[in-house]
DNA sequence: CGCCTGACGAAAC
DNA sequence: GGTTTCGCCAGGC
């Protein structure tokens, strides 16, 4: 059986308010898991992918089901603008967001990725959006 | 029903 | 350039 994956389209204006979109964290979860290995990308990247770039706490309350969901989501591999793992202190120990990172090949110093600009993964480039 | 918080981001200072 | 504040919106109390 063929893997059927939600076509992650870019609705034209995603509102998260007005309707409690909850496909709204699918996508989120959905866009978390193409992150390739080695990469990482933000809150902000992926919620503007999904058209609600000015939420992008709305990303990262998503991601507070990653883990929760199956297949598992990467969540580790999704950082702040700042390349700052500002959600390890979500993890269970919050050394292994850092550890799985460093384990997939991307350095990680003082809490932060190191060349982060250079892991960078656009979902709205990548994606081909 | 109103107030506070929260895994962000950009602007202001 | 580092620090602080506001805005964003949903969810919890």
């Amino acid at each position: 059986m063929p893997v059927k994956k939600k076509s992650a389209e870019k609705p034209k204006t995603i509102r998260p308010s007005g309707k409690r979109e909850e496909n709204f964290f699918e996508l989120v979860f959905e866009v978390a898991r193409q992150i390739p290995k080695g990469r990482v990308t933000s809150y902000g990247a992926i919620a503007a992918c999904l058209g609600a770039k000015s939420s992008a706490r709305m990303v990262g309350w998503a991601m507070n089901g990653a883990g929760r969901v199956k297949p598992k989501v990467p969540a580790h591999r999704v950082v702040n603008r700042n390349g700052m793992l500002t959600g390890k202190h979500h993890f269970s120990p919050p050394g292994l967001m850092e550890q799985l990172l460093k384990k997939e090949g991307v350095k990680v110093k003082n809490d932060q990725v190191v060349e982060f600009k250079k892991l960078f993964w656009d979902p709205a480039k990548e994606l081909g959006f």
